[in-house]
DNA sequence: CGCCTTTGACCCGCGC
DNA sequence: GCGCGGGTCAAAGGCG
């Protein structure tokens, strides 16, 4: 099993642009040179938007939906997991960022999130907000950098909205630093801390982050290193919420934390906090390290119940991580009360989207996150149109699913897990091609 | 040997 | 001021 999983793992991070059905996707290349493609759904996938305040506005889609006009739209394509139109990954949630974990912490009745959605400005200001995407894109919300809004609520990282790029490396680098400083808890003795050194921990709202629903096919896609360093379960959630760090250099404060979607437990919320302050690796290097996880599927289920349950290690670094993963795969067990319901909530902002597609990877995401805050942002009219195009073509061809993961065709899962042994390509891929 | 995961405990921000 | 909940640390143990 294991190995199929790296299969897909290997297949899929190798191609993601070769994968793509060539369809209408838009290309893309990123500073490296690489290039990657994008599903037309993907287009969604690069908004981005502030956590906490209403990022955007962009009357128009709110109004839209508020009338429902979209809504009514969509509808036909809002099918719970219409595996069909599933064409690459699974997906991302394509809701609204915005659900910053911990926040909204979840159960709740559909009901209730409709009505906070149809309440929250957040939910408005987005257009791809659940409801409205589709089953597909993946929707990669990245909250802070964003410079398009006024971020300030980050006191750490304080720094003039609007400035040209040359700046805002500059800043970035600034701001690197100072986080550094702030958090030499590595280095500190844990107790003293704060004594001196503040730790880093902010609260969240003060944290520049970066919202990430993705499925745990995309989960690997990111191609930094990262190292586990805790794990905790949330209240009100199901999943116990991981915490990773960036392992690829010493001093890099990005963190990251991967948390299961309440309402879908395919699509894994992730995290970004903090920025590297090393170049992307072009190969992830750790390889040792432990495997717990395989066994642990075993082992734990007996004694510790759902710690893990909830992710696929997301240390999607690691050649292992397959094996850690497949057999804890997110689709693990899960105790999941709420799978059941967990799909079908076309309004939820954590996931709307089920079966995914859009090869974006977080990578891709991510790159561009941190090199061009702003440009992510796709004016909403222009998703739209992307939305509907790439909407029809999966419907209409449904096929083009295949593309990289090999999920998409299965028709079938709606309910409760897809079909894991994509899913558990989690880790995998991403890195290295 | 180096790096990783797991895990319990600690620390601290936030809400009441 | 108190308690809850989230975020982080570091020891222990495992794997390549």
């Amino acid at each position: 099993m294991a190995e199929d999983w790296d299969l897909y793992a290997v297949v899929r991070s190798c191609s993601s642009a070769a994968n793509t059905t060539a369809t209408a996707s838009n290309d893309f290349t990123n500073e490296n040179g690489s290039s990657w493609r994008e599903d037309p759904l993907a287009c969604l996938a690069s908004l981005k938007f502030e956590e906490e305040d209403d990022l955007f506005s962009f009357p128009n889609l709110s109004q839209l939906r508020k009338s429902g006009s979209l809504q009514d739209s969509y509808k036909p394509f809002l099918p719970y997991a219409d595996p069909t139109t599933t064409s690459t990954n699974q997906g991302i949630d394509p809701s609204s960022s915005s659900s910053v974990p911990g926040g909204s912490s979840g159960q709740h009745h559909q009901h209730q999130r409709l009505k906070q959605q149809q309440e929250k400005p957040t939910t408005t200001s987005i257009g791809i907000s659940p409801p409205l995407t589709p089953t597909s894109a993946p929707i990669f919300a990245f909250g802070q950098s964003g410079n398009q809004q006024p971020p300030q609520h980050v006191q750490e990282q304080p720094q003039p909205q609007q400035q040209n790029p040359l700046d805002r490396q500059q800043q970035l680098q600034q701001r690197v630093q100072q986080q550094e400083g702030q958090r030499p808890a590595a280095i500190l003795p844990l107790r003293n801390m704060n004594s001196q050194a503040p730790r880093s921990r902010k609260r969240k709202n003060q944290q520049k982050r970066t919202v990430c629903h993705v499925t745990a096919d995309n989960l690997s896609s990111d191609p930094w290193a990262w190292r586990k360093y805790g794990q905790k379960p949330i209240k009100g959630s199901p999943y116990p919420r991981n915490y990773y760090r960036c392992s690829s250099s010493k001093g890099c404060a990005a963190r990251k934390q991967v948390e299961r979607s309440n309402f879908d437990p395919n699509i894994f919320i992730v995290t970004y906090t903090g920025d590297h302050t090393h170049p992307r690796p072009t190969h992830r290097n750790s390889l040792a390290g432990s495997t717990r996880n395989k066994p642990a599927t075993i082992q734990k289920a007996a004694s510790k119940d759902s710690a893990q349950e909830a992710l696929p290690s997301a240390s999607c670094s690691s050649p292992r991580s397959p094996t850690s993963l497949s057999p804890i795969s997110p689709t693990t067990p899960l105790s999941a009360p709420e799978d059941a319901a967990a799909p079908q909530h076309n309004t939820d902002d954590i996931n709307g989207g089920e079966e995914e597609s859009v090869d974006m990877t977080l990578e891709t995401a991510l790159d561009r996150e941190s090199n061009e805050d702003d440009d992510l942002l796709i004016p909403n009219a222009h998703v739209d149109e992307d939305l509907f195009k790439g909407l029809e073509e999966l419907v209409g061809g449904a096929d083009a699913g295949s593309t990289s993961s090999g999920l998409g065709s299965s028709p079938s899962f709606g309910d409760n897990f897809p079909p894991w042994g994509t899913g558990n390509s989690t880790a995998a891929a991403g890195g290295g091609c």
